[in-house]
DNA sequence: ATACTTACTTACATAAAGTAACTTAATTAG
DNA sequence: CTAATTAAGTTACTTTATGTAAGTAAGTAT
């Protein structure tokens, strides 16, 4: 019964990452602010899902939206400083991929 | 229109990790070999799930179960190469955590 | 006036996760 | 010997998360 107790800090991190699509989220965002529609296309993620994804990332304070008000208006999300932060983690992750992630064959073979 | 799609090594990875606590046995199974219900014990998971974590990862190689012959049986799980080279990308959140996560304070206080 | 775009929201359907009780085999307590 | 306990799961059922598709409001284009 001396489990060691995991670190709620890190806890809290790998709660917030491992829910599906944050990370890609983040990751579509590295590349530069997009809007809403942009990010929806360049991920499978469904409106619905992105939506809330965008506000609990603004929440967290890792994404910025923005209203720019052009005309018509523009809305733009774009990552925080601490949203930055989270580049080394997908960078380690990609990294990582190539090494040992085998690429699905979709041919007929089974 | 001109998506430059998403590498699809490191999709795979993503949705490896963000399965929700898969990275949490894999960090608890870095401290070594362990049991089925130790795992079960040091992370909030349920049997269920544990059950169906183990599966999938033994099936993508990054643990390995092992019976062990000893009266009574003894179920073990670690570990592969693959499995251990997750640790960087563990250790990763893990710095990230320290440096940008705020304790949740449960006091009374909102 | 009609149709289209953007940034969403809503209602409903399906999939994933949580809960708790149950199983099987072996072990120990009384 | 019988009852209770442990290990490693599984099963049935509930709740939560995600997906799908249609709808909305404001503005633009034709």
């Amino acid at each position: 019964m001396k489990q060691p107790t995991i670190c709620p800090k890190f806890e809290k991190a790998i709660s917030l990452l491992s829910q599906r699509w944050t990370a890609l989220v983040i990751y579509q965002l590295l590349l530069g602010p997009q809007r809403f529609n942009e990010i929806l296309s360049s991920i499978g993620i469904s409106g619905k899902v992105l939506s809330d994804r965008l506000k609990e990332l603004e929440y967290q304070g890792l994404v910025k939206r923005e209203v720019i008000p052009e005309t018509p208006v523009i809305i733009e999300y774009s990552l925080t400083e601490k949203g930055q932060s989270i580049e080394p983690i997908l960078r380690t992750i990609e990294n990582w991929s190539q090494l040992w992630v085998k690429e699905e064959s979709d041919s007929t073979e089974n």
